[in-house]
DNA sequence: ATACCCTCCACAATGTACAG
DNA sequence: CTGTACATTGTGGAGGGTAT
């Protein structure tokens, strides 16, 4: 029982010491992008040049050397763990930023910020064994080394920590920028702009937003902000369509009709910026959106849905609204 | 070892903006 | 009202990560 652990670790041992080759069986058949151009969060791959500063370390092959370190794939003690691995925590900590660290990072060779011991030390597999140890094995580690690993920034849940250090504070920033959080889908935050919290920088914003909105991803962490995505204008529930025709389009409509007394609306008109017209609609091309939806299908399932609202401002709509 | 989940992406269908 | 360019949605698959 005790020996299942250690095997799965070692093959993932051996899959992470050739990360390039393993492209698997499926790999003939893509085209796919290179990974690294597919990550929402930045790998270490990507950090490189925080690592190495372009010292061209990628030219020649790094010397595998001992390690005297305690191996991941055992179960260490508890005076290793704090003795042998902390330190490392600290310092990848002090060169990143943060303790994410990935499951394929080890610490590089021939680099001086690094105890020499260490190096080529997979510390990504340590720190997954840590996860691992506190999440499902019955020994827990003990109290004082968890609080040594809290005090210090350890990542535990890895959804929590990108949704809380990545993620949110890249929507704050977009909504302080912008107003809204209606993220475009291929937006990425600038890498290089000290305008964005540095934790995320690079990251594919655009995807992520469409992927909270359409696929329910960090839905755990979406729930538990709730109230502040609301605050900030984020479409959580249905789509941006939806959201606009029940916050703008719908009451600009209703707004036209108690001033006019009719909803006729031109085509060249824009929503007021000012009240009583709705905040969010404010320089809205109202007229636009009438137009297309006599003419094109645009809003045909909110039309269907809000029929009798409609009819009672006396929108008429060929077709979907009786003259 | 392996099943399952999550992230990333491509693509087609559909919707929107706007000039003419 | 039309034509066209562009944006968004929804779906499905690849592949890495996680749980057991």
């Amino acid at each position: 029982m005790v020996k299942q652990p250690q095997i799965g670790l070692l093959v993932l041992l051996q899959a992470s010491s050739v990360p390039q080759a393993v492209t698997g069986p499926r790999g003939a058949l893509g085209t796919r992008a290179p990974l690294s151009g597919r990550r929402l969060f930045t790998s270490p791959a990507e950090d490189k040049g925080a690592l190495s500063d372009n010292h061209g370390a990628s030219e020649r092959p790094p010397p595998r050397v001992r390690k005297s370190i305690v191996h991941p794939r055992d179960v260490p003690s508890r005076t290793a763990w704090r003795s042998q691995v902390s330190p490392l925590l600290q310092t990848f900590k002090e060169l990143k930023g943060h303790l994410l660290v990935p499951t394929d990072f080890e610490i590089p060779m021939d680099d001086k910020r690094w105890a020499e011991s260490a190096w080529g030390y997979s510390l990504g597999l340590a720190v997954k064994r840590l996860r691992q140890i506190q999440r499902h094995s019955k020994n827990k580690l003990p109290d004082d080394l968890v609080e040594a690993l809290d005090a210090m920034g350890f990542v535990w849940d890895v959804s929590d920590f990108k949704w809380t250090v990545i993620v949110m504070p890249a929507l704050r920033r977009f909504h302080q920028i912008h107003g809204h959080t209606d993220v475009p889908r291929y937006f990425i935050v600038p890498q290089e702009d000290g305008d964005w919290p540095e934790s995320s920088r690079g990251t594919r914003l655009g995807f992520i937003a469409m992927n909270i909105r359409v696929k329910k991803a960090f839905a755990k962490q979406a729930a538990a902000s709730a109230e502040e995505l609301k605050r900030l204008d984020f479409c959580l529930d249905g789509t941006i369509y939806d959201r606009d025709w029940n916050e703008k389009v719908l009451p600009s409509l209703e707004v036209y009709h108690r001033e006019k007394g009719h909803c006729n609306v031109e085509t060249s008109f824009l929503v007021p910026s000012t009240l009583p017209w709705p905040r969010k609609a404010w320089a809205m091309r109202l007229g636009i959106a009438v137009d297309d939806m006599k003419v094109r299908q645009a809003y045909t399932e909110q039309i269907a849905r809000d029929k009798d609202r409609l009819i009672a401002l006396g929108l008429r709509l060929r077709g979907q609204i009786p003259e």
